[in-house]
DNA sequence: GGTGAAAGTTACCAGCAGTAAGAAACCTGG
DNA sequence: CCAGGTTTCTTACTGCTGGTAACTTTCACC
């Protein structure tokens, strides 16, 4: 699944056939999807065809790599819930879609997401989180927005966005170790728990 | 820190004493406060004054070691916030005091928690699992006999209680990553969305 | 007193993150 | 045209960790 490679010492023969640091992260999410979230950076650079030295001078080390990828998931992740709500407002049936739409997204993207969120045990808790800083900014200026424009203190949307991608993950890996429940009663669940608890008051 | 231990291979030679379980999982805690999330067993195994062997035996590998250490962060977290709400009935004051007791708490094992709901790369998402699900249990009933109380619908208990766990567990990451902010602008921020989410219809 | 079970330790293996040093092709100045 | 530096990649290694096989010593029982 990987292009030509010299396989030899030295520079390259041909011309400008240089290695680029996204076919790199393609070959390590394809290796993620195979061999789960305990996949090694070797396998990654043989699924690449190239060497481990490759790999860390495009990517990174580990802590590096999964930062990479967790910016590739939540970009796809925001996608596919911006999709959910299609510019419509905010309300309730939107949310539960915007849930349902997360849910699927985890389930699509499942090994990898456990990679994502998993792990990273040296640095502190930085690597946990940049997925779901990605994620909680977009969320933090629409709910922002969204309280300003119902007269509410939008000052809490930054706590409430993480509070509420912690409800999501945890959700999702709860949803994917239990694949009987159905996605739209959890979906439903979730989204009026998340729905009323917005439309609180502190003013 | 450790007991006088025989160092010496072979049946020790005084009566019984055998290093129990106990032993090794309170080495652990020590080990992975001084050293972080990426502690190894064989430092574990050194300050509990034993061989690896020892703890292979006594706990398990990594994943059991993790686990056992979850449920004990587990009940310590559990009393932790059961004094927050001594009793009482559950309303916003009690919440809030439910969220700050439960970041104070992972304050206080900072370390022992990232420990426990990072890594296990390994098996699935169990492990991750494992600290959610028993905060999650005694959570669900209490929010299941609250919500019948209320006239309204026991069955979104479940779900609920992985939601909230954790939106707590992201909020307390998030939290301890930036230590200027108040705890209690934080805890009440949150006990107000979860507040009013719990009061939502779904009769 | 001999024999098997109990309770440890030593010594090892395989695999992984990460790095230093070397090798082949290309490029540039004289 | 060719010598030396630069680019680009590989080989080969270190150090550490999780996990296990095999050995060693004592105890308990007959």
């Amino acid at each position: 699944m990987s292009s030509a490679s010299p396989r030899r010492p030295g520079r390259p023969i041909g011309g400008q056939l240089v290695i680029d640091r996204d076919h790199v992260l393609d070959a390590a999410e394809r290796v993620i999807k195979r061999d789960g979230p305990g996949a090694s950076l070797e396998a990654v650079a043989v699924e690449a065809g190239v060497t481990k030295p490759i790999v860390y001078d495009r990517v990174g080390g580990r802590a590096e790599l999964a930062d990479a990828l967790a910016e590739r998931l939540a970009d796809r992740m925001i996608e596919a819930t911006e999709d959910a709500i299609a510019g419509e407002t905010l309300n309730q049936a939107s949310l539960s879609r915007l849930v349902r739409a997360n849910l699927l997204a985890v389930a699509e993207h499942r090994e990898l997401f456990l990679y994502v969120t998993g792990g990273n045990t040296e640095q502190t808790a930085i690597g946990r989180l940049s997925l779901a800083e990605r994620s909680t900014t977009p969320l933090a200026k629409t709910l922002a927005f969204w309280r300003k424009s119902q007269g509410h203190d939008p000052k809490v949307a930054e706590a409430w966005s993480f509070g509420i991608v912690g409800m999501l993950q945890m959700i999702s890996v709860w949803w994917i170790t239990q694949p009987e429940r159905a996605v739209d009663e959890v979906a439903s669940q979730i989204s009026d728990l998340m729905w009323n608890g917005l439309q609180g008051p502190r003013k």
